[in-house]
DNA sequence: TACACTTTCCAAAACGTTTTGGATCGCAGG
DNA sequence: CCTGCGATCCAAAACGTTTTGGAAAGTGTA
């Protein structure tokens, strides 16, 4: 049902009828009602293509799914997706998916998007140090907003946690506890947030006194199998630390399962901290200490700024660093006296 | 840069720019040469959206995601997802994704999409033995496949684990080792696949002449919690089960925590069995038996057969049921006398 | 009566493609 | 010289919308 059948259905212009649904001012209150009435009868959905081609915009925000990240013991990515997906639904702008193998078809993906006019804009997720679809993007002059920081000329719009302090304050809170010998399983140091909460981590060992020690410091993929991996690592060595940082709940549940079958009690013997809060850690055995990342929030944050972004707001004004309060649970305590 | 450009830098029409782009035979090989070589140089890329409107075709295909799959506990649609994108952005078509909380809002969505002419085609999962999106995308005569089967009254393309036979198997397996007193812990009736899940336990039971205890049988959602609680229900009563057959890997893990928390040995006093093989099941303690499916495999497929669909391939040709093996690991073993 | 101003409507152009239905030219055959 | 034919090319219409720049009719004012 177009336009135009509605309008000779009506007897009327296909000018009126479109400003008579559009709420332009110059049609008259009884002929907008009937136009009104009259589409909604014969169900009449405008064609998102033809408005898109003559406003010259489509109404469509792009965003890219390295397969790798599908997988099933990452999360993270779904959850924001549907955060994402909500907010622009119900702002009327489509959601278009690529999903590719990490590498250069991302930036590839990321072309046919742009370039073919299927986004107005676009969303990039897992943000690396050095960010070629960042790049590009920016030498294109496509508006974009990211999850996560990089390391840029021009500053970027960005949602990103907090996760240098969110460290700092976990890693102050073993110090606390009594804990010396803290590791970190890191993120894969491409990564920005990587380097954050290296940092973190770093600022409040260096604050206590104690001196980074590399052989408690690991780094691995952000999932389970990488925890498991590199708590081998750190829990086999003779120099056991007393606690363990990981940059992911993921990675902890990965090192607690390995602190079981090592016979590692945990928190009497291992102080075990994750990131994100996802709901399994709170039904971790024990219950998981982690730093609380509300990521579907992110996500409809995220819409929510490129829609500003098209809507014209600044970059300075669409910069968010979101706090990840420490969540006590049961995997940390006391340092043990050995 | 548009095509009226190319054809002004090279004196020619947009006819032929257009025709000597897409390989049509009335345009010398001189002329096509160089229109490629400009259209290349310039980076020339078609407007998607001009494209489509005057083919009539959008070039993509949409799919909903209810936002409360998209809970970090049921990673099942982010792998589907990746499957389906894919393949889908290899064969140049768009996936256009939509997140709606499940209910009315869903066909809705549906509509929009189609009517919008936003997508020439689209993807159910996790189908409902009544299903509205199905019923209206029929009425609609719009192309679909669906991940799951539905009650229909005209025939549907789909594609969908063969969990009848896979649950039987495992309830006779299960018996084999001398269960009696087996439970079930499905999934919500609603689900198309619930009945198939149950019908297949049932059968078995028959063959075994063991009569279906109703006791032994809990109905619960698709994720972790879902199955703590059930699990808690079946195995605090006083009849306990030996076995307990689970709708979903997410779930067995649930029941498997409640056993630990309850102090029941497994496999020694209680046989845990899930489905899904998701790569946690593996990592379990004890490793879990369960049964195998492939979900970013069926995702391609899916895609597949989507464009199977609007080349016009018969529905009957786009039935496909996949085998679930049982993958037989330390969560089963003989029952015990008691 | 003439003028200006509002209100309400509409024809036509435009967005960037694809496709239809020729038009033009050179050349061979009669 | 005319006809027919293949090889190239192109103008214009079409897809369904939005927007521009009026036009027509009504209303009040001088």
């Amino acid at each position: 049902m177009t336009l135009k059948r509605v309008a000779e259905d009506l007897n009327l212009s296909v000018t009126t009828v479109s400003r008579a649904l559009n709420g332009y001012p110059d049609v008259s209150e009884a002929t907008r009602e009937k136009v009104r009435e009259a589409a909604r009868k014969v169900g009449y959905v405008p064609n998102r293509l033809a408005q898109a081609l003559q406003r010259g915009t489509s109404e469509a925000v792009g965003i890219i799914l390295p397969s790798q990240f599908g997988h099933f013991e990452d999360p993270f990515f779904l959850e924001l997706l549907v955060g994402i997906g909500e907010r622009l639904h119900s702002a009327n702008l489509d959601l278009v998916v690529c999903a590719v193998p990490e590498g250069p078809a991302e930036v590839d993906a990321y072309k046919r998007l742009v370039e073919g006019r299927r986004a107005d804009a676009v969303i990039i997720a897992r943000t690396r140090r050095h960010d070629e679809r960042i790049d590009y993007l920016i030498e294109q002059g496509v508006p974009f907003v990211t999850h996560g920081r990089a390391e840029t000329a021009t500053p970027i719009a960005f949602i990103d946690a907090d996760a240098r302090t969110a460290f700092r304050r976990a890693t102050e809170r073993l110090i606390e506890l009594g804990h010396r010998r803290i590791a970190l399983i890191g993120a894969p140091e491409e990564l920005f947030t990587a380097g954050e909460r290296k940092t973190g981590y770093e600022e409040a060992l260096r604050a206590a006194g104690i001196t980074f020690d590399p052989d408690l410091y690991a780094v691995t993929r952000l999932n389970e199998r990488g925890g498991t991996a590199a708590a081998e690592r750190l829990l086999g060595g003779d120099k056991r630390p007393t606690a363990l940082l990981c940059a992911n709940d993921a990675i902890a549940l990965g090192a607690l399962r390995i602190a079981r079958r090592l016979g590692i009690a945990v928190p009497d013997e291992l102080s075990i901290v994750g990131f994100d809060d996802l709901p399994m850690a709170a039904q971790a055995e024990p219950p998981l200490t982690t730093m609380r990342q509300d990521i579907r929030g992110a996500g409809a944050r995220l819409a929510e700024m490129v829609c500003a972004r098209l809507g014209g707001t600044a970059i300075a004004d669409l910069q968010e660093l979101l706090e990840a309060p420490l969540i006590e649970r049961e995997s940390t305590g006391l340092a043990s006296q050995t």
